[in-house]
DNA sequence: CTTGGAATGTCAACAAAGCTGACGTATTGT
DNA sequence: ACAATACGTCAGCTTTGTTGACATTCCAAG
């Protein structure tokens, strides 16, 4: 794309005023907040939270996930995931199994109740994402997914890109 | 720019996959991290954390804005933001004055120093703000705009609208 | 005018969930 | 044999959310 410098920069500075970061900037907060709505709801009723929702997202995605991993993707220290785990294996969610190749690897699954809760979740937030899709258009959609791709960090990114292409 | 849409599906309704929404999903919470990832660099040398961002960033928006205000706009309770603004006053980054006309109410304002450190946080993240929108480019950013709003509940929305048309 | 209730804000105590550091155990690979 | 890896756990700290109790101030009904 450009380089920030083209020849005529009215068009294409005028709407990098501060003002107009700033609404970028609120609008991430607030919309952030619809974003976590639905699920917080779900999830403060069976005393969880949203770590608990994090973690059953990303073993739901990727299936057999070893706690390493998840670490990686999740951002957070053992310590704090595993206490999270530790609850939703206790509650009988997720399911941990020592590896077959290397023993000291536990592969993490859902469990039938662990699946069921994931997908209560996720409805609720796939219904808010799809009404604002729907409103927004498959066009502004576009938009939106390249200008959150390029405001994660590098190394987010190979993670967020791992699973990108998985559909067909 | 492979986002995953086969071509001819991008203006249809058949974009609404599960798979296309839990990417906008990951896309929100990956992003999310990128997006606070500088400023919390910059509050934690200070000892702050985002609590205290999302004050002095609200304040600086709306100098002399009640505690009351600043609350239905954060979405807490006040004795959580009590404590984050108890030590922005201690520390000489914002001003607490009792209102004239009411004077149970508490008009903020940011010091000199607080507005030091609001620009230096917001600097950060318009940083990164800029170049992701520059990077997508203006089409997208309005398509990024367009689906955060619709994904704003009513009320909150209210809040991030109210302020929305200061620029001309 | 008084007085009781609503509104505003403060203090105290507690919970969720992140963090660091240290340590134990089983397993792998050199 | 031994170092490194993967995982779990204990102890303790921080941030930031929560509820409950309370002081101050305003306003309106009696």
């Amino acid at each position: 794309m450009s380089d920030g410098l083209p020849p005529q920069m009215g068009q294409s500075l005028l709407f990098l005023t501060d003002e107009q970061l700033r609404k970028g900037i609120e609008a991430m907060f607030f919309a952030y907040r619809g974003f976590t709505a639905d699920p917080d709801r779900i999830l403060m009723q069976k005393s969880y939270g949203r770590a608990h929702h994090r973690a059953i997202h990303f073993i739901h995605r990727s299936p057999g996930t070893t706690v390493n991993n998840l670490l990686s993707i999740l951002g957070v220290t053992k310590q704090s995931l595993n206490r999270v785990l530790r609850t939703l294996i206790e509650d009988g969610l997720v399911a941990s199994t020592v590896g077959q190749r290397d023993k000291r690897e536990r592969h993490l699954h859902l469990t039938d109740a662990g699946a069921a809760l994931e997908r209560e979740l996720s409805d609720a937030q796939r219904d808010r994402m799809r009404a604002a899709y729907r409103a927004a258009g498959p066009n502004a959609v576009a938009g939106f997914r390249q200008v959150l791709e390029a405001m994660m960090d590098e190394e987010t990114r190979h993670h967020y890109e791992a699973m990108k292409d998985r559909m067909e």
